[in-house]
DNA sequence: AATGGGACCTGCGCGC
DNA sequence: TGCGCGCAGGTCCCAT
């Protein structure tokens, strides 16, 4: 589950590895994760592009990319992993025989291959003019690096519905996704069933830097390698050992020794100690 | 506005 | 051993 912390983890990664590069070809193995435009056209208009710039918004990646021919407006590439989304560089497939779920392969013209591997499919890849442009972009609420905890509480006091629920509101504030949302709030001790405006200044602004820090952790932990999520050389990420609640139903709680519980919230499995967060 | 459900998909682990 | 089933979670979409 590629959030905020796992996509700037490859995004760093990618900074290092691709800048500049001009891609040579694109191998395309199932054309369902590209979205726009259609695959011939898709490869067509990738064909001899340079990666300038690379840019992370919420759980989005982007690659600005410049022509050759340097007249033609800049188009931008830009990638969701959704769930089991995974990129893979430098990788090893060449090619020849493809990984099961390698969908689509980047060659670059020095001959190194970036992969797209997205067991699932519920990847998106998308070639447009303007990622600015994007309904997604448009929609998507600030990160919470980007907001200050005054703002933070502003927005939770206009909200009736479950905080955990409202924490995965990519619209509402973005990059946190279902494993940081369940982290942050046993970290701030709030039970995730509690209406957004029934928390307290104490607890907000709590909550808030809870969200922060878990991320900056997670960061500098380069992600947590649960499912499929692995970073882009391959290597898993290190931040499973820090995690409180997550996954841990029936297990008892590192802090007091209640049980762990699973409820399902927004239909997603959330995971928080009883006693501790109230 | 809030809430719940289904859809998109595949692979895993479970019980039998 | 193999089969069917529920489940995983990011996002969108629809109904109430």
């Amino acid at each position: 589950m590629p959030e905020l912390p796992e996509v700037e983890t490859i995004k760093r990664e990618l900074d290092k590895a691709i800048l500049g590069k001009r891609i040579a070809d694109v191998v395309v193995n199932n054309a369902k994760v590209i979205r726009e435009p259609k695959k011939e056209r898709f490869i067509k208009e990738l064909k001899n592009a340079i990666i300038k710039k690379i840019i992370r918004k919420g759980k989005l990646l982007i690659f600005e990319l410049r022509s050759r021919q340097t007249r033609l407006p800049r188009k931008s590439l830009t990638i969701h992993l959704k769930m089991t989304g995974q990129l893979i560089y430098p990788s090893t497939t060449l090619g020849t025989s493809p990984r099961k779920a390698t969908r689509v392969s980047f060659k670059f013209a020095d001959g190194k291959i970036l992969d797209f591997n997205d067991t699932r499919l519920f990847g998106e890849l998308r070639l447009i003019d303007d990622w600015r442009k994007m309904k997604f972009i448009k929609e998507l609420g600030p990160e919470p690096f980007d907001i200050t905890a005054g703002k933070f509480r502003q927005m939770l006091m206009k909200k009736k519905t479950k905080i955990k629920v409202l924490l995965l509101d990519q619209k509402f504030i973005s990059g946190i996704g279902n494993l940081y949302a369940n982290e942050a709030l046993f970290r701030a001790k709030i039970d995730p069933r509690r209406p957004a405006n029934s928390l307290s200044d104490k607890e907000t602004a709590l909550l808030f830097k809870e969200i922060k820090d878990t991320l900056q952790e997670a960061i500098h932990y380069k992600g947590s390698s649960v499912d499929q999520y692995v970073q882009l050389s391959g290597k898993s990420g290190n931040y499973v050992q820090f995690h409180q609640v997550y996954d841990r139903a029936g297990e008892k709680c590192f802090k007091c020794k209640s049980k762990i519980e699973r409820i399902s919230l927004g239909g997603r499995g959330t995971y928080f100690c009883p006693a501790c967060q109230k």
